[in-house]
DNA sequence: TCTTCCATGTAACGCGTTACATGATTTT
DNA sequence: AAAATCATGTAACGCGTTACATGGAAGA
C-alpha cells in the first residue's frame, strides 16, 4: 500500500499525466493547499508506485542528461485511489503552530500578544483571498457540477478552504477584542 | 534555540511543573488538540532544554529503577517562551489528510463519497463536543479573564477550536447536499 | 554570455512513531 | 496473584526538508 504521498501523486496523475518535475510544481498550488512535497520526495515515490504497477511511464524527448519520463495512472492505480478515498481512518492529530503559540500568549507582553494576532490574521486573510479567487474560477467551469469530474472535487475542497479561512479571520478579529491594549 | 516541541514543553512547564511522564499525559488532552508528542520524544527534548538552562529539575521520591525528575521553567526559559510567542514566522504549509481524500472523491463511487463525508462529519462533531465542554469549564474559571493567566490563553484557543469545528460540521452538511444519491 | 527553466536523481539530517527494556507501587 | 499505573530511558525506522550534483534548452 502506498504512503499518503503516494495517494496524493496518484490523485494528481489521475487528473493529468505529468513528469516528476511537473508534479513538484503542481504540488505548490492547488494540492499544496492541503498537502506538499518536494521533488526529492516525489522521484523515489514515483518509482515505488511504478513497482506496484499503479502508474507507468513513457519516455518523451526533453532536455537534460537523463530521460524525461511522463507518468500516467494504470487501471489498477485508479481503483486503488477510489478505494483509498472511502477507507475507514481514525482522525489524525492536529498540528497547529499558530494555536500553540497563542496557547502561551499569557506569558508575553501585551505588545507581543497583539503582534501574534496580527500575524495570524494577515496569513488567514491572504489565504482566504487566494482560495476565493480559485473557487470563483473553478465554479465558472461547468464540469464542476459533474460529480465524476476532477473539477467537482476541487470545488468542494476550495469551498471548505474558504469557509475555514473566513472563520479563522473572524476569530482573529474577536481575539483582538479580548486582548488588553498595550501601554503607550 | 529549542525546537517547536521544546516550546510546547516550555509552555506546559510554565503552567505547571511536571515529570516527563506527566508531560506525556498532558500532551494528550489540552495541548494535544493542536500539538502531540510521545514520551520517547519528550525525554531527550527535556535533556536538551536543561542543557540550555531553560528548565531545571529536582529529584523527588518515586517508583522505578531510575530517579523521578520534576522539571520547572527557569526565568531564562520563561523569557524565551515569551519572545517565541511574538516571533515573526511565515505561515506553515497545511497538511490535511481528509481534504486530500475529498480532493480525489470524483474517482470514487457515490457510496464511497458518502462514506467519506460521513466519516469526516462524525470526527468533527466529536471534536466539537469535546472542545465545547472544555471551553465551558475554562470560562467558568474567573482566571480566564486575566490576560496574564494561563486560563486566559486556554479560553482563546478553545474558542478557536469550537469555531473551526462548527464551521467544519456545517461544511460537511453542505457537502452532502452536493453529492449524488447512491444507487439502491 | 549569463541566467532561468526544465528535468532527474542522491545524500545528510531532523523530527516523529513504534518497539524494546526495566522495575517499583498501586489497584483489582 | 495478576494487572494497571507511574516513571525513565534507548533503538530502529519512516517521512520530510535541505543541500548536493548534473546538464540541455530557452530567453534576456
Amino acid at each position: 500500500m502506498p504512503s499518503t504521498l503516494g495517494f496524493a501523486l496518484l490523485g494528481l496523475l489521475a487528473r493529468t499525466p505529468s513528469t516528476g518535475y511537473d508534479l513538484a510544481r503542481r504540488m505548490e498550488r492547488p494540492v499544496g493547499y492541503f498537502w506538499t512535497a518536494s521533488h526529492s520526495q516525489i522521484y523515489p515515490e514515483l518509482a515505488a508506485l511504478e513497482r506496484e504497477a499503479l502508474i507507468e511511464h513513457v519516455v518523451v524527448e526533453g532536455p537534460g542528461p537523463r530521460p524525461t519520463k511522463r507518468y500516467a495512472v494504470t487501471p489498477l492505480g485508479r481503483s486503488a485511489l477510489a478505494a483509498w478515498v472511502a477507507t475507514e481512518m481514525e482522525p489524525q492529530p492536529v498540528r497547529d503552530l499558530e494555536t500553540l503559540r497563542l496557547w502561551s500568549v499569557w506569558a508575553a507582553e501585551p505588545a507581543g500578544a497583539l503582534s501574534l494576532v496580527d500575524q495570524m490574521e494577515a496569513g488567514h486573510v491572504a489565504r482566504l483571498a487566494a482560495y476565493a479567487e480559485e473557487l470563483a474560477a473553478v465554479t465558472a467551469d461547468p464540469h464542476s457540477a459533474d460529480p465524476r469530474h476532477p473539477q467537482f472535487a476541487s470545488r468542494l475542497t476550495l469551498e471548505g478552504g474558504v469557509r475555514a479561512r473566513r472563520t479563522a479571520v473572524e476569530w482573529c478579529r474577536w481575539l483582538r477584542t479580548q486582548l488588553p491594549a498595550p501601554a503607550e
